[in-house]
DNA sequence: TATTTTTTATGCGTACGCTCATATTACTAA
DNA sequence: TTAGTAATATGAGCGTACGCATAAAAAATA
């Protein structure tokens, strides 16, 4: 969790439940609050004219969202939307800028955050930019499992449709598939019954 | 500029000068020092096992490089390899990181900096994974014209060449120059002796 | 239980970028 | 100037992921 929920209560956070399928916001509108998830799923996505797909990442409880804007006072890069009934707690984004004012360790908390993140994208960038369709998807799926993201945390069970894959490594769904077929006959991966254990 | 030179001086940075073609520091290495480009362009690279490159970012006078470890203590996620004569300063870790302790404006600047580092990343992403040549050329090129960066500042000119912009679009060369001819055939870009000016 | 929706799966033709080969033009240094 | 290197340019064949269609299986909902 990136901020504790109590301090953010005592700065005027507010919860906030949406249903699935819900925007939260939208990719180029003004930013005007922090965002932490609570529970459910949020996905983090560009969508395009033609309904093309792109998810930046799938959010889980405990982490933020959205981000960006409350740094660099850009508009918001991607959509938020609810993959299922979610809560999320939200604090106004001056408050916000006040609190890391006054709490250097929560401000550098985000400094490493936005690190991370970059990290992240540099990882998927290079490997989307020059690699074959398996290699994509063992760079996200090996860099899922080292965050401990999108995965069950007791059985290995990848939680992402094939969908989800290909919208997160630029492939078709079909190509996903069948890349990862040939990842389970080479063993790089398990698959049983349409799940995926890695 | 990021950090005033001034500032680095007094904190006890030193300046470090490299010829063409040196490689101040490699993938995967332990980092020690807050880097700042004083003079000179440096790439800003992943190499593949054979040979293959792909360039995050021309680094440009005044930008600071390889900082994602001083945050997250990671390590190197590219080599930086200097393209021309470079001077550059630097300032070791633990310094700087006591350095944006006192001066909390400074270490806002990061935090600013790396959202724009994602926000980039997010742009580049997104185009790469889904879209033709044309259009990873094109969000590469409008991207760069915005921040002003290898752009030569009066004449619009473009300061990379075709086998730069595959390198940071996942392109090939000859994919580069064949559809970098069609957008100034269709009047994008223009193309006189081999410059393009955007 | 039956019904609908979502997800996984497979076939097939086409388009497009990769690969390799070669040529030409521009820039540098002697 | 000449030589040497780097960058731009273009052609041709090939491989593979895409795009679309269709179907089956699994999950969700009633």
């Amino acid at each position: 969790m990136i901020i504790d929920i109590n301090i953010l209560l005592a700065w005027g956070a507010v919860y906030k439940k949406l249903g699935r399928g819900e925007v939260i916001f939208s990719e180029g509108s003004e930013c005007s609050y922090y965002n932490q998830l609570v529970s459910g799923i949020v996905k983090w996505v560009n969508i395009d004219d033609d309904g093309k797909e792109y998810i930046q990442t799938m959010i889980e409880p405990g982490e933020c969202f959205g981000e960006l804007p409350l740094f660099d006072d850009g508009l918001y890069a991607a959509s938020a939307i609810a993959e299922e009934e979610v809560v999320l707690i939200r604090l106004r984004k001056n408050t916000f800028l006040q609190l890391i004012k006054e709490h250097n360790e929560i401000h550098f908390a985000f400094t490493k955050l936005l690190a991370k993140r970059v990290r992240f994208k540099f990882l998927l960038l290079k490997s989307i930019a020059y690699h074959a369709p398996e290699v994509r998807i063992s760079t996200l799926l090996s860099y899922l499992k080292k965050e401990h993201k999108n995965f069950c945390a007791n059985c290995n069970q990848l939680k992402l449709t094939r969908q989800q894959i290909a919208d997160m490594t630029g492939l078709r769904v079909e190509t996903v598939i069948r890349s990862m077929r040939n990842m389970h006959d080479k063993g790089d991966i398990v698959i049983e019954r349409g799940k995926v254990f890695y």
